[in-house]
RNA sequence: GGAGAGGUGGCCGAGUGGUUUAAGGCGACGGUCUUGAAAACCGUUGAGCAGCAAUGUUCCGGGGGUUCGAAUCCCUCCCUCUCCGCCA
């Protein structure tokens, strides 16, 4: 959400961005609905004072044992006077009455329209991001590591995995549907493994660890801008009106919602390993093959709140990507940095970049983080703000949040690039001490 | 799931239909005093919307209603606590 000032004062901007990110948002309307929303709300206002004034006087009337009716008993006037004097008056609030009740409804109304039409405005990009139709124009910013070359044939991490026992996808159908599947053994502990790994980094850098709800009220989807559009993509259960969410940032970014927090507790940095569920509608076909898309996941996830500062937040948000790339660096895995554009973003987002890891069966690199940061945009939602002790005012936090790891999907990469020619794999070194010394996962060991 | 008690500003807490202002305390901020601090004393101090401003208006868990007038009465939903039941 933006701030509906900002909107009226860069009508231009905001146009740019609706056509830049390709999102349906209808300004115009929205435009005409926050006139009619202030119009009415100064009628409604002006009326309610004078019903207020009325009022008080008619409670000046009722009250015999007030000042007032004394003073005037002693200026000679009788209750009886005083009581019909006071009878005509509420006689004339009807009238008021009734109209504020029309702007009432009135206001009910527009509010509601104007609500659903300021969800719909995107986040104006940053002026750094490139303008783009889809995944086409997203940038490369750099790149780490080189892709394994091997010398025989390799196989990809369904038929590894499977062999060794450690990956059983026809199980997992069969429990729970297509894009389900089960880790075993050493593949079990090494996804366990990797989360933990990427859960002691992000802690050594300064992240509280936090334990999360994954199923939460409809509001923080709202809140952190998964919805609306996005509820087709969530389970939700409808009976509680809540949704399981598909990434602990909502659990962590939602948490001081509706909160004023004190500035210099600023900024606050928070990390959780959650499960992620996610209905992949509308990608059917798509991805079907192994680990790559899948209905629920782990992922340790990381959260930035700050303050309403585009320079701090812009460094956050490379440390954030800094905090990632260590993990991948640790685990050796070959990945590029790529930019994304306009158009491939989503509504809310000021800038972002994701990470793709190279996977040889894929011979191309896939999405493994995203990292986002949003402005204001999901604290406006939230009502999300601190004190700020210069201006002592409330300002809305600035929100970044970027994936440390989510396996199994890192397990693609993972297994094809540590695979050898017998069909073991070598577990990364920095992996080994959270699996019991484990070097290898090979049949028959 | 059953029964009961509750939800009031950053925090605690008074307030059961009316002299247009949610008492009081704590905390925070400013001042006096002090070499400096503490203490004491004095003062300031909730959020949103509209408006250039003066100001107006809304908000006592959310929503709806009764009334000339609602923190206060009614309906409904949410949440917290206590006891019972069930339970990893």
């Amino acid at each position: 959400m933006l701030d509906i000032k900002f909107i009226r004062e860069n009508t231009d901007a905001v146009r740019k961005a609706i056509k830049d990110k390709n999102v349906s948002c209808d300004l115009d309307a929205l435009l005409k609905v926050d006139e009619d929303r202030r119009n009415n709300q100064m009628q409604a206002d002006q009326y309610r004072s004078e019903l207020k004034e009325l009022s008080s006087q008619i409670g000046h009337y009722k009250n015999p044992k007030s000042k007032w009716f004394q003073a005037q008993l002693a200026e000679g006037r009788s209750e009886d006077d005083l009581r019909a004097e006071g009878e005509t008056i509420q006689a004339q609030t009807g009238e008021i009455k009734q109209k504020i009740k029309d702007l009432e409804d009135a206001e009910r109304d527009i509010g509601a329209q104007f609500h659903a039409l300021m969800l719909t405005v995107p986040q104006v990009p940053s002026a750094k991001t490139p303008v783009g139709p889809d995944d086409s124009g997203n940038v490369e910013v750099r790149k780490w590591g080189e892709p394994r070359t091997f010398d025989f044939e390799p196989k990809d991490h369904v038929e590894l995995g499977t062999a060794l026992g450690i990956i059983d996808i026809e199980r997992g159908v069969k429990l729970a549907g297509s894009r389900n599947y089960l880790l075993r053994g050493a593949g079990a502990l090494m996804h366990q493994a990797i989360l933990r790994l990427a859960m002691d980094t992000i802690v050594e850098r300064g992240f509280e660890p936090v334990t999360v709800p994954v199923l939460v009220r409809d509001e923080m989807m709202e809140g952190t801008g998964y919805y609306p559009g996005g509820e087709e993509q969530a389970y939700r259960c409808e009976r509680d009106d809540k949704s399981l969410v598909g990434t602990a940032e909502v659990s962590l970014t939602a948490m001081y919602g509706d909160e004023i927090l004190e500035m210099d507790k600023l900024p606050i940095k928070l990390a959780a390993v959650s499960t992620c569920f996610r209905r992949e509608a509308g990608a059917a076909g798509k991805d079907t093959h192994g680990l790559y898309r899948i209905h629920s996941f782990d992922k340790v996830e990381q959260v930035v709140l700050c303050r309403a500062d585009d320079d701090e937040s812009e460094q956050h948000h490379h440390a954030i990507l800094a905090n990632a790339e260590a993990v991948l660096q640790a685990l050796e895995l070959p990945y590029r940095l790529l930019q994304v554009c306009t158009g491939d973003m989503g509504q809310g987002k000021v800038e972002m970049y994701d990470i793709e890891t190279w996977m040889p069966s894929r011979k191309s690199y896939g999405e493994t983080h995203s990292a986002s940061r949003f402005g204001d945009f999901q604290a406006r939602r939230l009502n999300l703000r601190y004190k700020d002790t210069d201006t002592k005012k409330n300002v809305f936090c600035h929100t970044l949040n970027n994936t440390v790891i989510a396996s199994p999907r890192i397990l693609i990469p993972i297994i094809e690039q540590y695979q050898n020619a017998d069909g073991s794999i070598t577990v990364p070194k920095a992996l080994r001490g959270y699996m019991g010394g484990m070097e290898k996962i090979a049949n028959g060991e």
